[in-house]
DNA sequence: AATGTCAAGGATAAAAATTATTATTTAATG
DNA sequence: CATTAAATAATAATTTTTATCCTTGACATT
């Protein structure tokens, strides 16, 4: 897992308190929406503004250190990028699971067009909740 | 293709102009979402109120009538929903086309839950656009 | 046809979510 | 440290979505 500052120093942006706090909340929770993100990262940013938040995921997002993801009935989620892989939503509680894709997988649409990116999610009822 | 009509008479919802215009409006275009919608129905019904709009889709979507697509960039587009399929999406026109999922291609994911529905996003740039 | 009932529509207000603005502070650089 | 560009906080404004309230219309039953 890489941390942080690395992935704000590989990039254009500065090194902020709020910045390095808004990455490190996302990494301990994995998937957050921006309102979760926002309740914890009050906690120790008492003061933090909420278009703080914003601007900064989407900051983020644009640098390639997000990722959104796109719940059916549920606000964005934000990730650390890391390698493509599926998501599993769980219709009662809303947690976000990590599975991978087989390479073997990918549809064939050449006849399409090429393909830059790719979301997959799968929705049911996780372990926890049934 | 199932006509506007019958989907409605086979739910416990009323037919009324308005919805049988957005059901045609979405068939007719295929993904469309709820602002393109409305200005197309304006033109039919100029008076509708675009909270009818936003209440037919909601409705019809919770009678598995419609189903929502949720683009990356964009706000949700709306369709009549059919069989499962993959959908993808011109990150430069925002046309999004229907492709086929082949059934061998699920991934194994029984040892995390059992999955209810999916949703499968690609994105590029469509032949019409290259 | 006329009537009754309940769902649906229109208009509008309200709420929720997101973005823009601006003055102030701060990180990065030398 | 001083300079400069970028980031933050606070707030306002905008956009998007939902709720309310009253009227109208669909449709079943007479
Ligand atoms: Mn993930
Ligand atoms: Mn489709
Ligand atoms: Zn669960
Ligand atoms: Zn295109």
């Amino acid at each position: 897992m890489k941390n942080s500052q690395n992935l704000l120093k590989n990039s254009p942006l500065k090194v902020t308190p709020q910045r390095l706090e808004i990455l490190q909340t996302i990494q301990k929770n994995g998937h957050i929406s921006i309102d979760d993100l926002y309740a914890h990262i009050k906690e120790k940013f008492p003061s933090i503004s909420l278009a703080t938040v914003y601007k900064n995921i989407h900051t983020l997002k644009d640098e390639g250190i997000l990722l959104e993801i796109h719940p059916q009935d549920a606000k964005s989620h934000f990730e650390i990028k890391k390698e493509p892989h599926g998501h599993f939503i769980c219709k009662k509680c809303g947690k976000i699971y990590d599975f991978e894709i087989k390479t073997s997988c990918n549809p064939n649409l050449s006849e399409i067009s090429e393909i830059d990116e790719s979301e997959v999610y799968l929705y049911g009822v996780c372990k926890e909740c049934q």
